[in-house]
DNA sequence: AATCTATCCAACCGCTTTTAA
DNA sequence: GTTAAAAGCGGTTGGATAGAT
């Protein structure tokens, strides 16, 4: 027999919420808390369930959203982050401020997943797709670039430990870079989610002084703010030339003998475009060839030196 | 003007994880 | 250590709306 919701069971409203329902749940919490989401609506006169309320309250009536049309840099975040977490939405939605994790998977389902589709991206492993169109001729001219790319993507790699603590923990030995070769060290600070260059607002986080981890950071699942505020950090200190973007926990090795490789990795954050993104696959995956396909690299990584042909000619002929 | 179709997004469902007794 | 309740999460659905025919 079908389990029915705790709406059902106690025959509570169901569906839209009205205006009133809207005021009576702000007025609630405003003046209390939510507390326990489950006395909640007993104690503001709903006649709604308590996840539902704290959904309503999450998703739409929170004060913190920031609503509206998504930011060319929220989109590209995004879309970095899903390649590193997968569906991991309120993960993704953590760092993006204002945004829950609903708004962030229905912009994806609906939005993004179309556009990447269009540009022969597999939005889900975001590898170019098996035959995208074109495909053919890039064939004809460059061989089979398929053939290059890493079969799976990192998160669905068997070789990656299981996710820790609700996170992406990289092994130890997590090659940041592809090839493993040091990439020359970055040529400017990186700007990723700079206020200056982005759509945020980062000025609370600007105000923090820098204070470069001393060990590898453990990004808290349950930290909305963490890999927010170590990006800030980074930005900071990159700026100081302390280098060391400590993003996901990268392991010992990859934050203490190659603060350039991290800095790399977030280069890769840096300036991605869509343009930039098609681009990348192919880049990545002509760089990747051998070792990197057991280590399922992020296709991101575009200060990777060691491409020669020029991937800006194969992404106008696909 | 009426109907159909596609898209978007709020809300629900059910499962997993966490917390408290 | 066990159990139940609460909270959190991701997948899915359904209604509203816009655009096309």
């Amino acid at each position: 027999m079908a389990k029915q919701s705790c709406c059902h069971k106690k025959k509570l409203r169901r569906g839209l919420w009205s205006p009133e329902e809207d005021e009576k749940l702000m007025n609630h919490i405003a003046k209390y808390g939510h507390g326990c989401w489950s006395s909640v609506p007993k104690l503001a006169g709903l006649e709604r369930c308590g996840k539902s309320c704290r959904l309503r309250w999450i998703n739409y009536l929170r004060p913190d959203l920031k609503r509206g049309t998504f930011s060319q840099e929220e989109e590209d975040l995004i879309i970095h982050l899903h390649s590193l977490l997968g569906n991991k939405w309120s993960q993704i939605a953590a760092q993006l401020p204002g945004r829950t994790d609903n708004e962030v998977k229905n912009f994806w389902n609906s939005y993004i997943k179309k556009r990447l589709r269009e540009r022969g991206i597999d939005p889900t492993t975001h590898q170019p797709l098996a035959e995208p169109a074109g495909a053919a001729a890039c064939r004809a001219v460059f061989g089979d670039v398929a053939d290059l790319i890493p079969p799976a993507a990192p998160l669905a790699d068997p070789t990656m430990p299981p996710p820790l603590d609700g996170i992406v923990k990289l092994p130890l030995d997590w090659p940041v870079v592809a090839g493993g070769a040091a990439p020359p060290p970055p040529s400017r600070s990186s700007c990723y989610l700079q206020g200056s260059c982005g759509g945020f607002d980062m000025d609370a986080l600007h105000q923090q002084h820098c204070v470069v981890p001393a060990a590898p950071v453990v990004a808290s699942a349950s930290s909305s703010s963490t890999l927010t505020s170590m990006a800030a950090e980074a930005e900071h200190c990159n700026a100081a030339g302390s280098g060391g973007l400590p993003w996901l926990e990268l392991g010992a090795n990859a934050v203490a003998d190659a603060s350039g490789h991290v800095d790399s990795y977030a280069g890769a954050l840096d300036e991605l475009r869509w343009s930039e993104y098609f681009d990348g696959a192919f880049q990545a995956a002509a760089s990747q060839q051998g070792a990197l396909q057991a280590a399922g690299q992020c296709v991101y990584n575009k200060d990777d030196v060691a491409v020669h042909f020029d991937v800006h000619g194969l992404s106008n002929w696909c």
